[in-house]
RNA sequence: GCCUCCGUAGCUCAGCGGAUAGAGCAACCGCCUUCUAAGCGGUUGGCCACAGGUUCGAUUCCUGUCGGAGGCACCA
């Protein structure tokens, strides 16, 4: 990468500096080198702050002073630098060799899919868990941004070399109220399949669903879920399974006697529990698919109790000393791990808390043999996170082996109001249904990936909808279908088309071409500095920039030759070459952020 | 009360110690006989919430104030 390469001329002028004494710096000094392309191009193609952060140490007051010794030291004849210069308070600007700008085109070529890619975290073997939503209710658009975040996240890591595995936590505990809340309403639904009403908590009455319905409604049961999609759920239930479970629940919820079996029971609540969960699980895989995110593996929470994972971990918890007892509950002493308070692991009803099941997951990621584990939660959890730290932390497991990373929240509005959302009230404004299937996976990744995950952000739907036709998405993708257009014509056109090394690069000097060039040569930078900074939102920002660019070389450089403008075949060829370059890396950065690179769009003239 | 995050252009947001604070959208004015106008050029638009502090230098770091979102369960 061509900033390693400068920073190690950098470091290499600092040590130079030092020897020759006019540079005094103390033994165990230590510097970060950030080389930046500058905003402007008439500070070179990269700048360096180096000597204004080596003031301090230098004991210099003259930062401009330190920059001009630095470039005294720099090599004369690298293959690199055609000059240097010191500017404003002591930067250190760096311009380079026309050549090497020009021979990028050699390395995208060659590396072509693999162009921007880097091995310098090989070794690390990484698991993102991220969305994670429960399974009471469908992925909403506020999952997107996490969903969005995790999956790219993902590749970005995936570039640097690291092995990684997305992961999907299902809660799907038995002993979970939720759950089962979740699928006595699925039961309630059922029965209004065959023509029970329902009386809703509000006292107004739902019809039954059949031609033929009773009278009597049946309550609809306290906190359930009042989602529409719970009925969708009933719906195919009924068609499976036909009326079997209808006398016995009847009887359940009118308070009567019941009259089937233990055993019956237990099967009916088994069938729904698991049919409930698995028809959910199915319809969030789904969305999830179709906003472009697919998971190595779905972890069910219930499967750490049935292999006795939770028990172990908390006999281990208490093996350690970090557990006692008190309330008739048992605690982890998670006060003395970093939490503000100790947390009950098995509550006085004997059923173990969330927090134990965590610890057994996590314990479980670990015993995977990942060396970094990551949690992408929403900020709504963050009170969560203390704790499960320190569960993390009595098991043995140093900190920072585990990443959290809070998103901050989304909060809907449509039309400029608000929308409270929420699976037990409010309204669920849904990722596939309420925005994906409107303006397409493309466009929503786009629009969740526009911004750091560490603002707040308000997401209105129906201004989105509006919007999607300006969505920025378009332009990078519409900068790409230009390129390959051009392609397509030179071969309609019979122009030879040549690997960019046997193309005269030294004809690509126009000021468009230069600086096409110059953020092509900075995409590898792009995605190591995004992977470490957690940064996706950089990549649509560049995706921005680096379209803007081709659009104004599109502008200003004929690439083909046309009556107007005949031009020499050397010319068109290499521009060629440069074209081909620029489509390579457009495209590998869009497949980086999971969005299409059409390699057509049709023109929609509006008059 | 404590904790997380945020107040930057009309709107949505980048920038997070450094050079003239940026982008997209919106508004206004131009440009299709030339490789797709989902494009390009131009104009308008900013006490970077406020007040102190640290620094050669603060939108960026620290403290406080004001304003906004969210969290502090034997729920998940």
């Amino acid at each position: 990468m061509i900033t390693d390469q400068l920073t190690e001329l950098l470091l290499t002028a600092v040590s130079k500096a030092k020897e020759a004494g006019e540079l005094s710096l103390p033994e165990d000094f230590n510097v970060v080198i950030r080389l930046e392309m500058p905003p402007d191009k008439r500070f070179g193609d990269y700048s360096s702050n180096l000597a204004l952060a080596l003031k301090r140490a230098a004991n210099i007051s003259d930062s401009r002073q330190i920059a001009a010794i630095l470039c005294k030291y720099l090599p004369e004849d690298s293959p690199l630098l055609e000059k240097t210069e010191v500017a404003g308070p002591g930067f250190i600007n760096l311009y380079l060799k026309p050549d090497w700008l020009l021979d990028t085109m050699l390395l995208i070529e060659e590396q072509d899919q693999c162009y921007g890619t880097s091995v310098r975290r090989a070794g690390e073997k990484i698991l993102i868990e991220f969305v994670s939503a429960n399974p009471t209710g469908p992925i909403s658009v506020v999952n997107g941004r996490a969903a969005a975040l995790g999956d790219v996240l993902a590749n970005l890591l995936c570039s640097q070399g690291c092995e990684v595995s997305r992961e999907f936590y299902i809660n799907d505990a038995l002993n979970s109220r939720q759950i089962e809340m979740f699928a006595t309403t699925v039961q309630a639904r059922y029965l209004q399949q065959f023509g029970h009403p329902l009386l809703m908590p509000d006292g107004h009455v739902e019809a039954g669903l059949m031609e033929k319905s009773y009278t009597d409604p049946i309550s609809f049961p306290e906190n359930g879920y009042p989602g529409e999609y719970v009925v969708d759920i009933a719906r195919s239930i009924a068609a499976e399974v036909g009326d079997v479970y209808v006398d016995a629940l009847v009887k359940i919820f009118q308070g009567k006697q019941v009259t089937e079996s233990a055993e019956d029971a237990t099967k009916r609540t088994d069938y729904f529990r698991r049919t409930t969960l698995d028809r959910m699980i199915d319809a969030q895989k789904g969305a999830l698919k179709a906003f472009g995110v697919e998971y190595d593996n779905w972890f069910y929470e219930s499967s750490l109790y049935e292999n006795g994972d939770v028990e172990k971990v908390i006999s281990l918890l208490g093996e350690k000393g970090y557990t006692y007892t008190k309330d008739g509950a048992l605690w982890l002493k998670s006060s003395e791990l970093g939490d503000t308070e100790d947390r009950v692991l098995v509550r006085s009803n004997e059923k173990a808390t969330y927090i134990a099941a965590d610890a057994a997951y996590h314990a479980n990621k670990f015993s995977r043999g990942y060396t970094h584990v990551i949690d992408i939660f929403g900020a709504d959890h963050h009170g969560y996170v203390a704790r499960l730290k320190a569960s993390v932390a009595a098991l043995g497991y140093k900190g920072n082996e585990l990443e959290v990373i809070l998103t901050q929240l989304i909060s809907l509005v449509r039309d400029g109001v608000a929308v409270i959302g929420g699976k037990r009230k409010g309204v669920i404004l849904e990722l596939k249904e309420d925005l994906i299937d409107d303006i397409g996976k493309d466009a929503s990744r786009f629009y969740f990936l526009l911004n750091s995950y560490e603002t707040p952000a308000t997401v209105d739907v129906e201004l989105a909808k509006k919007q999607s036709n300006d969505n920025p998405v378009f332009y990078v993708q519409y900068a790409h279908a230009r390129l390959c257009n051009i392609l397509a014509r030179a071969e309609e056109l019979g122009a030879t088309f040549l690997p960019a090394k046997q193309v005269d690069r030294s004809l690509l000097t126009h000021p468009q071409e230069l600086d096409m060039l110059r953020k092509l040569a900075d995409y590898p930078e792009e995605l190591t500095l995004s992977a470490e900074k957690v940064a996706p939102h950089r990549l649509t920002r560049y995706a921005m920039d680096l379209a803007g660019l081709l659009n104004l070389f599109y502008e200003n450089c004929r690439v083909l030759p046309s009556k107007e403008n005949p031009q020499p075949e050397v010319l068109t060829t290499a521009r060629l070459a440069l074209v081909n370059s620029a489509r390579i890396v457009l495209r590998n950065l869009l497949t980086m952020l999971g969005i299409s690179a059409p390699e057509r769009m049709d023109r929609t003239d509006t008059l």
